[in-house]
DNA sequence: CGTATAGATCGATATCTGTCAATGTACGAG
DNA sequence: CTCGTACATTGACAGATATCGATCTATACG
């Protein structure tokens, strides 16, 4: 047997570091699961690419019904990918980089 | 509607630059699915907490049966994530980090 | 007030996915 | 060649998920 190779990091357990614990494991899981869907994808970079927009702008590029982009915006910010403020009657979309940037730590950043 | 901003780049399409096309989305999503899964996330860092690792001894600390295990390490490998090679009677696996690390620029890295 | 609009929620449905027992395949030991 | 082991594949099943039409809620405007 090879021997083991491994490095000790206090902070944000890294995939390629420790072994991940179950909690960490199904933590990091369920962040990916939401980042892990292609309309998710596209969403959240359309959202990136403004500074905010607002759900009813999103419907016509994702070519998704108003239901399926609710349902969408709802994953992501249960995530903490997005963050989300309602003013009037819109809802407005920001993305929370140090949230995505905890994601690339945990996968060995 | 407040201002785009955006940011070329060339190499690897980030989620937070440019607005993903419909086959890059799709692209990063089935690697990320890969990855949305706990017990996968426990299989890689347990690979990756060796230089190499065969099959038979993932069993016993993921605590799922052989033909699961089976099913994850192939789900990994199809994902270029892990590279399998067949010595003897045993599956050896290894790590692929690049492909970790295209996935963390995916991810605006 | 009533009406219109943005969005969330509900219900139904089709599809995908994780899991394991049973079985198949390939390889080494004797 | 025969037997046991390591792994892959198959089939079945339960649970999760993506999607949309219908409906509900909240807000703005006359």
């Amino acid at each position: 047997m090879p021997a083991t190779k491994q490095t000790d990091q206090v902070c944000c357990p890294s995939v390629i570091d420790a072994p991940l614990s179950e909690a960490e494991a199904a933590d990091l899981a369920r962040v990916l699961g939401a980042l892990a869907d292609p309309v998710r994808l596209r969403l959240l970079s359309l959202v990136a690419a403004q500074e905010e927009i607002c759900s009813c702008e999103l419907e016509a590029p994702l070519a998704k019904s108003q239901p399926t982009v609710s349902h969408h915006t709802k994953v992501l910010a249960a995530a903490g990918l997005l963050v989300g403020e309602k003013r009037g009657r819109w809802m407005w979309w920001r993305v929370d980089p140090a949230r995505l940037a905890a994601v690339r730590t945990a996968l060995g950043g």
